[in-house]
DNA sequence: CAATTGTTTTTAATAATTGTATGCAACCTG
DNA sequence: CAGGTTGCATACAATTATTAAAAACAATTG
């Protein structure tokens, strides 16, 4: 079979649910209105109306279409279940990627990796596709896919487009009128932040979150399918790489709250040059946080 | 054939080639001797020495291998010219939409479109999936490709893009060493502008051209291969939207030409937030170009 | 003549095929 | 018998062929 006749076969369980409700005798309607009920083609109605036939439940002949029997739990088609969506396949791409630490330079078995993500290795070419507009993937010379990765070079690439991304973002915030629901959600980040600081020496892990929802806050005030393109890995890598470097976790994690806290008092005072400084500071750090992981996890 | 043998007919030449340094009588080295030579495996290789016996060219018997006599011009296998670049196929494509003003919404047929490109059907396929992440593609529901194309807000969120990106590159330059290549570049730059503006009656529309370079020189100052990817595109776009719009185009080109001049004239007084003010209003100035030609374009 | 059905064409998804690469074990040969 | 060489088997990706589905068009019926 060249392509599945999963189609077909939601098909044809749905005409035998819509069966059901008809008595035996009954007529079914055209074709047409068939095919707008189930939501699919007039040809797969007419291959369903055959099998149908085939199997005794129906006498079919030009507009003459006679339910000879009910359906019973028998005559239903067995269907697998459906992939997983592009988005699903990302995350899960990203997070392998991430989560085993693959080195720079591996090469990508197509076939296996379709195994491995449960899609038709077809869909996980044209993700591979792409993702290679990101630079993490890249044709090799004669066929085939390699992964750029994570190099030192990326890592830098990725945190300056992550700065110029974001400063424009807290620059847009400073400007936004005062009823705009940005501001009551840093207030409860603000909240949050001082709680966490609170306890840091038990919870110092769970900044990981804070911080994710902290700078999808900023970035969610710009409206750009670019820039929400890009955030998605850029959270994704930093968030990874931020859990990685278990030294002075604690520290570093007090530190980047306080830096977070003085992004948000001088985004709340509408102190825009205050607030891009803050913000440039903390991604500063941010970057070198990165880059050390980076180094670390090289040795390893 | 599945795939084409065009490896195998350069690897069969070049043994040709190879076999002309021979005399009659002589031995072949072994088979990994000559995949190394011929840069190709040893599969590649022992079809080819398949191939010189069926010919008559040559005795092979295990590592017994016997040239028998030297090649003429008529055993040489002809080879097509390969394909177009994926670089290219970009080019190609966006000039396809660009230029013949594919309305938003068209599907977009896959088979006709790689025979009008010239490039196999699955290559194409591949090319869609990198441009979804530019949103100026999509898939349909169920298979197949639309164009989003360049609507209305497309073009809003491109400009607002072009805008950060551009704005972080005129912030760089202002700090670049006076002795980086940048300099006499801006400089060459601003005596040719002054000199379009001295012809501008006659020679308004070569300003399209100094626009691109213009903008291609600030934008090389940021080494960063996310914004390079993203130029790509942005300088296709405004370009054939610049030539849309003939409209005034004589007076919006002197006008562009100043502030060009502007922008020139604070980055060499290293003055950076005076050209960061420039090209934002320059950029704004664009961004109503770009929305205005594609109103008057939608008239057509 | 409007609704419905029959037929054909087109398109895209996938299975199957084939060219290419590579690893391993057997084999020769000095 | 050790090094190199070959034969064989396997794996993988690019492409072709096939098939499911959709859509357009023509014919038919009430």
């Amino acid at each position: 079979m060249a392509r599945t006749d999963e189609r077909f076969r939601e098909a044809y369980n749905a005409m035998l649910d819509y069966c059901e409700t008809l008595a035996t005798g009954d007529q079914l309607p055209a074709e047409h209105g068939l095919a707008g009920h189930l939501n699919v083609s007039r040809t797969v109605v007419r291959s369903v109306l055959e099998r149908l036939g085939g199997a005794g439940l129906l006498h079919w002949q030009g507009r003459n279409k006679t339910l000879l029997r009910r359906p019973e739990a028998g005559d239903r088609l067995p269907v697998q279940s459906d992939p997983i969506s592009a988005d699903e396949l990302e995350r899960h791409f990203l997070d392998w990627v991430l989560r085993f630490d693959v080195p720079p330079g591996t090469p990508l078995n197509v076939t296996e990796m379709a195994r491995k993500f449960g899609v038709a290795p077809h869909s996980l070419q044209e993700f591979l596709a792409s993702l290679s507009r990101f630079g993490l993937v890249r044709r090799r010379p004669r066929g085939g896919w390699e992964l750029v990765g994570f190099t030192r070079d990326y890592a830098i690439e990725l945190s300056d487009f992550r700065m110029v991304l974001e400063l424009n973002a807290v620059s847009h915030l400073a400007a936004l009128p005062t009823d705009h629901p940005i501001w009551p959600q840093l207030a409860a980040l603000e909240a949050e932040h001082h709680a966490l600081a609170a306890e840091i020496d038990t919870r110092y892990h769970d900044f990981s979150l804070l911080d994710e929802r902290f700078h999808a806050a900023i970035g969610s005030v710009v409206r750009n399918r670019f820039v929400t393109e890009f955030q998605k890995v850029i959270t994704l890598v930093f968030h990874y790489h931020y859990q990685w470097d278990k030294k002075d976790e604690r520290e570093r994690n007090l530190a980047a709250i306080d830096e977070h806290l003085r992004v948000i008092t001088a985004l709340t005072d509408r102190n825009e040059s205050a607030a891009v400084a803050a913000a440039r500071d903390h991604l500063r750090t941010s970057k070198q946080t990165l880059l050390s992981s980076l180094r670390n996890h090289a040795l390893v």
